[in-house]
DNA sequence: ATTAGTTGTCTACACAAATAGACAAATAGG
DNA sequence: CCTATTTGTCTATTTGTGTAGACAACTAAT
């Protein structure tokens, strides 16, 4: 196709571009007319015009015959604080957004070599796996994956299905008050299952956190894998003020 | 070309499904025969053979005629630990790894709403814009932007050429200390320039930090933008034991 | 040596992507 | 009203992608 053959259409690496200089160079208004466009991009007018034309199927922006481009006005990130206190529906709520959990499945599985280590039990000890999915303002934000010791939280399961929140359930389940240790951070493009989940393109990308939550004696409580889709969160962690 | 058409060729998302599997699922030795992967993702057999090509040229597998096609050993991605010191150099040296830093570009501009702001400075202030770039052991692994006050660190350009690291480069400019008050994260591909200068996919993907380094009278000192390649990173964040 | 299973290579064809040029339709400014 | 600019639509052509089938080359086990 180009120079660089890596598989993604020309008129998709137009569109990403363009949508890279509405994002970050922040083009608020108007976008050059199709024939300048074509010439930075060194295409031709017609896969300018395809581009566009996923841009506007996105939301981003809206042609006007005559008259040329425009970006529309864009919605935020939703803002997701990282550190100690990892509590979903609080952190929404203060921003005035309402949050909801769905459980989307669960299985009883046994601890592999990883998730032994990370929660502190024995290899092939029984854990619940549950995958659940958050939702604010009725858009998908992200999906998880959690692994419960069965024989410390018996019906966490339940619990989720029916209080909606991990936080909920596991107090249900006896627990008072947890805090996280440890988040880890990387990116990927989101897999077919979790796009489909999310109701996202194909070719989204998730902001993936693989954490772990321990009680007060800081004994191990769950695993969680989150995948967050990047395009509608930015995770925060800000630093107390006299540290 | 699909059922979904976004603009991503089928041997594309074949290639980043099987490289999936082997990242997520620990595929660890072999591969599917051609024929069998060519009946799970739906597609002719010449297109698997394409995206393994693409697979082989990234050097994650090898493919042996007669034999089969083999997961090569990977290398664990290096970890970036996020929190109130964010010293890149002294972080990577932790993992016995050799960092250096390198100037790509300088600039004098004058700030905008969004700089003023969180360098707590009047609109139009004179700023020194510093585009650098990470490298490890010598392989490239971030892309950073910075913003100074020109008027506080006049020489921090010429400092930051000659050592390569900003945390010198500040204690050349008579700043002694400074510590991380926000680091905002999200995830991005890679825009064409950075990856040119990262030597990397063009479809590559980028965790994106947004940060305020202060002085240790919370004065704002820099903003930074990093964009770490995804695939050669993860970032951690650790809770202190007694939190 | 034979056989089954696997990767490598070739030809051919249908279809999508990208280019090229021309012109219509709407807008804005003089 | 006229003109320049800009988006929308049409036809045609070339190049790339994916499918299909056949066969060669190599490996490992019987």
């Amino acid at each position: 196709m180009d120079g660089q053959d890596d598989g993604i259409s020309r008129w998709r690496r137009v569109a990403d571009g363009i949508r890279a200089s509405i994002m970050e160079a922040g083009v608020t208004d108007r976008l050059p007319p199709e024939t300048d466009l074509a010439a930075d991009y060194g295409v031709n007018r017609h896969t300018v015009r395809r581009a566009i034309a996923a841009l506007a199927a996105e939301g981003i922006v809206r042609a006007e015959r005559g008259r040329g481009t425009f970006v529309n006005p864009l919605e935020p990130r939703i803002s997701y604080p990282i550190g100690t206190r990892a509590r979903f529906s609080e952190n929404m709520m203060r921003q005035s957004l309402e949050p909801s959990g769905r459980l989307v499945g669960s299985q009883k599985v046994s601890a592999d070599m990883g998730m032994a280590r990370l929660l502190g039990l024995a290899l092939g000890a029984p854990l619940h796996r549950l995958d659940h999915m958050a939702v604010v303002d009725g858009v998908p934000l992200s999906r998880s994956t959690s692994h419960f010791s069965a024989e410390r939280f018996p019906g966490i399961i339940a619990a989720y299905a029916q209080e909606g929140s991990i936080t909920q359930a596991l107090r249900r389940c006896g627990l008072a008050d947890y805090r996280r240790r440890e988040t880890r951070l990387t990116a990927e493009r989101v897999s077919p299952g979790d796009a489909d989940a999310l109701s996202c393109a194909g070719d989204a990308i998730v902001l993936v956190t693989n954490a772990v939550d321990v009680d007060l004696e800081d004994r191990p409580v769950q695993a969680i894998r989150t995948r967050f889709l990047a395009d509608r969160m930015e995770l925060v962690f800000v630093n107390p003020e006299g540290a």
